[in-house]
DNA sequence: ATATGGTTTAACCATTCGGTTAACAAATGT
DNA sequence: ACATTTGTTAACCGAATGGTTAAACCATAT
């Protein structure tokens, strides 16, 4: 079947090029390189999307894909505030430890290309904020946390239960671990993280 | 003077390479638009720094020796743990404002090539967490803290105060700020972000 | 003034890279 | 059976890129 053949060449091209450019970015990945690790000719690649640009572009689509559900569930979901805490950080790096590469792919090539951001907008479910602000208002107004801007708390959400993992080799060094170490010191931030933001902001 | 001359173009150098290779990184970064920069033939930079590679290594550990000072005075400075907190998160925000893209091509460039470490850890500033670990357990032994893992405090604290510059276009667009309202919400961090944390630990 | 040393440049080189072409292969429709 | 469309490849192309070379420049020492 034609449709069954071409379609896998496209995924396993999507998947090749995933891979190479989410550990050599943009501009250190190679077409050729994604050529020989789909395992099909250079050409192909220019006859399924025509241009490094537009496979990187797929690529980083599909990322994003991935990731914003992550961040909706802090955003919109429904839950109790301190609930919804728990539950993002322990899934979230859940997440990253089996995308390893890809929270650090898309801030980075974000970074270099902030223009990327209004592509971004466009997709359906690009989280916003609105819910999680009223929420944090709300428990605010009803004394339950102490008062703090939506945006702060969950900027320190973010950069806590991201960062580890795109500072990795720094953080590393810095806390003189080995990998398994590191791992483990990860592993405990499941809970720990939240614990921490709770008793951050609990009255 | 020649020596005058010579040094002046070496540091010339130096300078349009950090530009360049902090804006766009090693594979990004061209060696004719750091002549060009430097308003430079091309073939000078390989006078003195022979290769790309020797001279991206010289901007990385410079770019390096700038930033371990500001890590040094959360882990080794003596002053009480409170207080310290509070230094840091002001000076460290002031530090980046200065530097923007400083600290995310130290980690980037640090996850394209984590052996890069070990070049770093041979230099003599290279901060470590021991100092720090004894300050926390002793805040914990006095009843000052809660039990926390020193390395888990210090994940935290570094990754509130990196993370919103490296993530800066994406937490913009989650948050849905202008870059105006962003840099004031960074701004506020000087402060609050301290509060947060001690906040969190504090008995 | 002239030789000497480091400094700077224009021109050049080999290789790499993204992309194209033209021909071939395989599937599909009639 | 045969024509048409779709998928795949080897070979090729031009531009860009890191790096080299050989000559010119220029300050200083003799």
């Amino acid at each position: 079947m034609t449709k069954e053949k071409s379609e896998n060449t496209e995924i396993e091209i999507l998947n090749a090029a995933k891979e190479i450019f989410q550990q050599k970015g943009m501009d250190g990945a190679r077409m050729q390189e994604i050529a020989d690790k789909a395992k099909i000719n250079k050409a192909l690649l220019h006859y399924y999307y025509r241009s490094k640009q537009l496979l990187f572009e797929a690529v980083f689509k599909n990322a994003f894909s991935l990731l914003a559900p992550q961040l909706n569930s802090v955003l919109n979901d429904d839950s109790d505030l301190f609930e919804k805490i728990r539950n993002f950080t322990n899934s979230y790096i859940s997440f990253v430890i089996k995308h390893p590469y890809l929270p650090n792919f898309v801030i980075q090539e974000l970074n270099k290309n902030p223009e990327f951001v209004l592509k971004l907008r466009e997709q359906k479910n690009f989280p916003t904020i609105d819910t999680f602000k009223t929420q944090v208002n709300d428990a605010i107004k009803n004394g339950v946390i102490k008062p703090i801007e939506a945006e702060q708390l969950f900027i320190n959400i973010i950069s806590m239960n991201v960062f580890p993992f795109i500072g990795k080799p720094l953080l590393m060094a810095l806390t003189n671990t080995d990998k398994k170490e590191y791992d483990r010191i990860v592993q405990k931030r499941k809970t720990e993280v939240a614990t921490f933001i709770i008793d951050a902001i609990k009255i």
